[in-house]
RNA sequence: CGCGGGGUAGAGCAGUCUGGUAGCUCGUCGGGCUCAUAACCCGGAGGUCAUGUGGUUCAAAUCCCAUCCCCGCAA
């Protein structure tokens, strides 16, 4: 084992925990660089970020700077002096007065296969995007947005009914693997280092509430695709009179059902506690397994048509 | 003290405004019927109506007060 590597780990969410925990494991000695604590919930309570709780337990120092690129940040990791730096769903930009502090430099760990889906939610775009692939990559951060050198890469396939709090789960263990064999690599002298093809990269917006407003005339895989892609937060979501309802559940339609092939997209054909709640799309139905309507709980279809009508209603 | 919805049988709901025997759709148990079903028919069990030996009342799931818990929005 290399011995007493110090390593600045940047992360905040559950994507970055299992990264911080291999790191660990490894006997680096590390500091912490999280998001502050964040108002949450009902009571506008603090909530720690994920990562942090994690530094906590295991006795690591944290530092929550609004911004790591202010002077007291940039003094901060001048103080601890690290050997190499980390980042993992960090969300905040690096300066290039960071970038210069350790001289191995800063390794992102980034979930998708670069050059595309650079940017703030890759895993959720690469599902509403109906993607057969996505991936992990660990690049060499530099100024730009996801833009530095790569590393290495791991692919994998995205399961057809996989939504992407599941995905979330398993590219951040790739993730966490991927990261250790990168810094192995880079201490061994044997890293490859490939500049990513401009022409190649996409990029990917972060995602806002509407972008999980399902407008029922896409197709019936896109819209499984984005509920999805969005499942968690946003969620999937429409409105039946002025009723907010998330979509937290769909499946694809293999049978065929007897329902009224004239309906307007939206139109719920068949909704009956026996066999489901099915609603017209753009290109047939599909079915929802789970949903929820606004200030009651998220439930099977099948319970929830059992105490509310919607045969013939229409979500809009 | 951010705004709003809710807590009624194992599940999902109605009933609350306008106080007067606890209902519906399922499930469950028992029986019947059908080649068959998203089946159907008959019968039964199962609730201190979130909590308060709270207030009002002849009478409270329902009105008033307090507390706890759940959910949506906003941040």
């Amino acid at each position: 084992m290399t011995d007493k590597l110090k390593v600045a780990f940047c992360g905040t969410p559950d994507f970055a925990v299992p990264s911080l925990n291999k790191l660990i494991e490894r006997g680096y000695q590390l500091t912490v660089f999280t998001q502050p604590d964040r108002p949450k919930g009902r009571n506008n309570k603090l909530v720690a970020p994920p990562v942090k709780e994690i530094a906590l337990k295991n006795n690591i120092p944290v530092f929550q700077f609004e911004k790591i690129r202010s002077d007291e940040g940039v003094r901060t990791l001048k103080k601890f002096a690290p050997d190499l730096m980390v980042t993992a769903a960090f969300g905040q930009i690096l300066s290039q007065e960071n970038l210069d502090i350790p001289p191995l430099g800063c390794i992102n760990v980034h979930a998708s296969l670069l050059p595309k889906y650079r940017g703030a939610a890759p895993i959720q775009w690469s599902i509403i995007d109906g993607e057969e692939y996505t991936g992990v990559t660990t690049m060499m951060t530099d100024i730009g947005l996801d833009t530095g050198d790569i590393l290495l890469k791991e692919k994998v396939k995205i399961g057809e009914d996989e939504n992407c709090e599941e995905l979330f789960n398993r590219l951040s263990l790739i993730g966490a693997d991927l990261l250790v064999r990168t810094i192995d690599e880079l201490l061994a002298g044997t890293l490859p280092r490939i500049k990513q093809d401009a022409n190649q990269a996409t990029r990917c917006a972060m995602l806002k509430k509407e972008t999980g407003k399902i407008d029922f005339r896409m197709t019936s895989q896109q819209i499984h695709n984005l509920v999805r892609g969005t499942y968690s937060w946003p969620c999937a979501h429409a409105y039946m009179d002025d009723e907010l309802v998330k979509i937290w559940v769909t499946k694809k339609v293999d049978t065929d059902y007897d329902y009224n092939k004239d309906a307007e997209p939206g139109m719920c054909v068949i909704a009956n506690p026996k066999i489901g709640l099915f609603i017209k799309t753009g290109d047939g139905i599909i079915e929802v397994k789970e949903l929820q309507f606004q200030g009651s709980k998220r439930m099977d279809a099948k319970s929830l048509l059992l105490g509310k009508k919607l045969q013939d209603r229409k979500f809009i």
